[in-house]
DNA sequence: TAAATTGATACAATCGATTGTATAAATTTT
DNA sequence: AAAATTTATACAATCGATTGTATCAATTTA
């Protein structure tokens, strides 16, 4: 389509017969136009609907006032509540905020970095693609001095500030709260233990096994039982066994809702015969039958610290910028999924 | 921040001893160069990591080949849906996708536009904020010739392409569906009537009523039972009448949701007491208990034919595009919340 | 009244890449 | 060898806005 010729601050300039530039302070209310120039082309400017061409503009002056975030998939609930709380932060700064879908793929996520480097937004947030192993992209950012903020999936050894969530003392506080309801045999499913979250959230599991002298049964272990499939998979796996778990520590919530949904065609019910326990506190898990306990990562705070640290990056006149990195304590939401006591007490 | 210099084209030029115009030809491959010379440059560019600036490129050429998608939330699992479908489309064609919320408001979706409309993008894509009953923010888009797509929420009386699910197709299956189920007295939860999606879902409620001789009952109706909230509050309404109904028909599946749970508390049964359908056909629906029956929207095809409708308007050297409107047939996805033969053949 | 100051605006460079036209050298044709 | 053509590159304008400096007139000061 053949766009409109564009009304640009040169038409005004000639309709007032003056210049671009007394236009553009004119505009930008500078003092140093008069009062009278001053109010002609601003009402000039409201009449024809003009604004400032968005390139030419940042092109000049270095900056849109553009963020972009880039995480795996916005229908995830925590991502979307992630953005919420950047955009809460970012809008009444007067950052426009991109967002960008890696859709979990390394290639797409690389591809995306690619395009944002370039002029398009002064800083990033993001949240890494599971397959992502590599970092020379985040890298190259740091190299060209664009800031960028990590949350949740972070690259631990790149030089950039983080947000996360202190996902071992969640998974910790999940175990415990298995074991304080009677839970002496405890499966597990987490994710690619190259992610920091899901590394950590097994750590959380082993860790508090041995505290109570439990023995570690690889056989109980599922890593990479993340989405619902997924934890139906496992679950079926599990339905194999000897012996049956009377509990599961999941690092996700779908990957949780897949097993009960599998399992429950077996007749197994929750938590009477297995307790269950997942990660992200999606909404749903509150309707869920039954309700499903699980671990709140604060997304919405999540996104505000990230995007706090974000600008304040930007902003700063400092060459030598130091990152920084912030730990959030999660909550452990107790519901009914993983509520045993009345079974405990009767034995 | 203090942004390191960048690295520009003006840079290879010098670094080879030639001009910019040769390097940027060099860097498109474009035969008016010598093959030595396209390699040298290539292979600099590669190992500086160089790619053009984005907004002197799309500054210089007119377009930065960028969409917008403008919708009220992301958090939803139909606009997110639709995204997807969206990207499928714009991304093999070179286009990125820019993302952007209203919240629900007018003045942010306002702000967005005003935001969009200044060489930022090339077309916008939009589903309007629920507050919208101005539109003359969308008319401006369409004065300054950039590219529009309507889906879902429409502006009806914009000139403008439009992609659309028959909502009133869909409210009238999952009323016929209730009737086919021996519900006698139906109870309707809408949205805003300035909204083309709750007009039409409630033109199928009283047409359907109206076609078995059934009395509507404007104390059955609520035009402003979207949200979880305001479905429980509603029902909160419908448990105060003397007779209660015996089905309800939500307009979305958030409402229904509301509504089972607030009505649950007082000891209703679904859907042997109240038969319930929903729209949207949300995630959660299937694993719900009782699973919700609702209206599958089709929203990733809806996200795809918007796209290529946007990309062939914006690709179109014609200056007389017309406008066109899709309309999907939505499907009804019939689960347990509604079911009531049994309770039919035994009566 | 001449000089100094202030005020208002114009000029021109710039941001980085693209592209039409001009120019110089190399090659081919007559 | 002179003319015509091709090849390879340089020059300069452009996209639209911003901003440092220069200019000119009006006003104030000495």
């Amino acid at each position: 389509m053949v766009p409109k010729k564009k009304y640009t601050i040169s038409d005004i300039a000639s309709e007032l017969n003056t210049s671009t530039s007394t236009i553009s302070r004119a505009l930008q209310d500078s003092p140093r136009i008069s009062l009278k120039m001053r109010k002609a082309a601003q009402d000039l400017a409201r009449k024809h609907n003009y604004e400032p061409d968005f390139r030419a503009s940042s092109l000049r002056k270095g900056s849109g006032r553009t963020i972009a975030v880039m995480l795996p998939k916005i229908d995830r609930h925590y991502f979307a509540t992630v953005l919420s709380g950047i955009d809460e932060v970012a809008a009444p700064a007067g950052y426009s905020v991109l967002i960008c879908q890696s859709f979990e793929s390394y290639e797409k996520e690389k591809q995306l970095v690619k395009n944002l480097m370039h002029g398009r937004v002064d800083g990033i947030i993001s949240s890494i693609s599971i397959e992502t192993k590599k970092f020379r992209h985040f890298e190259q950012l740091i190299t060209k001095g664009l800031p960028l903020v990590f949350f949740d999936r972070v690259c631990e050894n790149v030089k950039a500030s983080k947000v996360m969530v202190d996902d071992y003392l969640g998974a910790s506080m999940a175990m415990e709260h298995l074991v304080a309801n009677g839970c002496k045999r405890i499966a597990h499913f987490s994710g690619p233990q190259h992610i920091n979250v899901y590394r950590n959230r097994t750590k959380g599991y082993y860790d508090i096994l041995k505290k109570y002298n439990m023995e570690p049964d690889e056989a109980l272990v599922f890593k990479d039982a993340i989405t619902r499939d997924e934890g139906c998979g496992a679950m079926q796996k599990i339905l194999l066994l000897d012996q049956l778990p009377d509990a599961i520590f999941s690092s996700g919530d779908y990957s949780a809702l897949g097993a009960i949904l599998c399992a429950r065609k077996a007749g197994i019910k929750f938590p009477e015969q297995i307790a269950i326990t997942g990660f992200a506190n999606e909404p749903w898990d509150s309707f869920f039958d039954p309700p499903l306990t699980s671990i709140d990562q604060h997304a919405f705070e999540t996104g505000k610290q990230a995007a706090t640290l974000l600008l304040q990056q930007i902003e700063s006149k400092d060459e030598s910028f130091v990152p920084r990195t912030i730990v959030l304590s999660p909550d452990l939401i107790i519901r009914k999924s993983s509520q045993r006591k009345k079974l405990k007490s009767i034995l």
